[in-house]
DNA sequence: GTCTATAATTTGATAGAC
DNA sequence: GTCTATCAAATTATAGAC
C-alpha cells in the first residue's frame, strides 16, 4: 500500500475513533511513519483530506450494498445487508460510521467535508428508498419514510452501542428497521 | 443569571454546536465576558465542565419528559412529547442533542464525560422501556426493543436533518418510531 | 515525495495580585 | 471571583533543501 493510502486509511480510522477536530496531521504522520509535512505534500490542507476520506468512505460503503434494483436478492435480504455493514463498522471495528460521526460535527468541518458527508447520506437515502419501493404493499412515501428511519435507526444504534459499550444495544435498536 | 451558570449555558451551546473537541475555554470566556482563567475558577479541567454541563442536560431532559407511569396521559402521547422534545432541539435551536453529540465522540471524552453521557442514555431508554411498557399487547422485551429504537432513530434523525439541511428529513425518519 | 526547520496561532492550565 | 501574565505543548501550514 502507498504511503497515500496509508494516509487515507489512517484518516479514516481516526476520524471514525475521535471526530473530525480529533486527530491531527502529526498523529497521521506518526501512524504511518512519516513527517507531517509529507502528509501536507498529498493534502495541502485538513480540508482537503477529510473531503477524500469522506469521499472514499462512500464510495466502498455503496460498492458492498451493490445495486438496489438487483433481481436475485429479495429487498428484505438487502435491508439486513445494508445494516450488516453497519454490524461490521461498530462491532468488528468497533468504530462508528465515518459520516454518522462527521454528520453529528457538521457544524464544525469546512465546507468540501460537510458537502461529502451529505452526498453520503443522499446516496445512502436513494439506495434504501429503491430497496424499499421493490417491496409489495409499499408506495414511494412509504419507501421514502422508511429509507430516513433505516438511516437514522442504524447511526443512532452506533452510537448507542458505543456510549452504553454494549453492542446488544445495537442489535435491539436496529430491529426495528422495517423489513417489509 | 450568574456567571457560572452562563458558562454552563454557553458550553451546552457550544459542544452541541460543534463538539466537545470544537470549543475552548477561551470562547467560552469571551462569549460570557470574562477571562479564560476565570472560567478554569469554576471548572479546573475540561473534563470538569463537561461532565457538569451533561449531568445539567440530562437532568433538564428526563424532567421536561415528566414521570414515564403518569396515569393522566397517554403512553402513545409521551412518546410524542418524548419526540416533540428532540424536534425542538434540531428544529427551534437548530443543535444537536448534547448527548447524541457526546455519544459520538465518546472515545475521545474524559472518563467522568463519557460516565455522564452514558447515564442519559440508560435514562433515556429506562424512561421509554416503562412508557412502551404500558401500551397493550407489548411485552417486556418489546418495550425494551422500541425504546432502544426509539432513541437510537430520534439521534440519527437529528444528524440527518443537520446535515440535509432539512428538517423534514427529521420527520420522516421519526415517524418510523413505534407508537404502539 | 520526503525531509528539516520554523512560523503563527491556539490550546488547556497555573501563579499570584486585587 | 476575576484579573494579568505566562507557560508548555499542540495545531495547521509553509519554505526550501535533498
Amino acid at each position: 500500500m502507498s504511503k497515500l493510502e496509508e494516509i487515507i486509511e489512517t484518516a479514516e480510522s481516526m476520524i471514525r475513533e475521535r471526530g473530525y477536530n480529533g486527530f491531527s496531521f502529526r498523529e497521521i504522520a506518526d501512524a504511518v511513519g512519516v513527517k507531517s509535512a509529507s502528509v501536507h505534500y498529498h493534502f495541502p490542507t485538513k480540508g482537503d483530506l477529510g473531503a477524500v476520506v469522506a469521499r472514499a468512505y462512500t464510495e466502498k460503503f455503496l460498492l458492498a450494498l451493490g445495486a438496489p434494483e438487483a433481481a436475485a436478492i429479495t429487498p428484505k435480504k438487502q435491508i439486513e445487508r445494508y445494516i450488516e455493514a453497519c454490524r461490521y463498522a461498530v462491532v468488528k471495528q468497533r468504530k462508528m460510521c465515518l459520516c454518522g460521526m462527521l454528520g453529528a460535527e457538521v457544524a464544525a468541518l469546512p465546507d468540501e467535508v460537510a458537502r461529502e458527508t451529505k452526498i453520503f447520506f443522499e446516496k445512502n437515502i436513494e439506495w434504501l428508498t429503491k430497496v424499499y419501493a421493490r417491496m409489495a404493499n409499499v408506495g414511494a412515501a412509504g419507501a421514502l419514510g422508511r429509507a430516513h428511519g433505516a438511516v437514522a435507526t442504524v447511526e443512532g444504534a452506533m452510537i448507542l452501542a458505543r456510549t452504553l459499550k454494549d453492542v446488544d444495544a445495537f442489535e435491539k435498536a436496529v430491529k426495528q428497521i422495517a423489513t417489509s
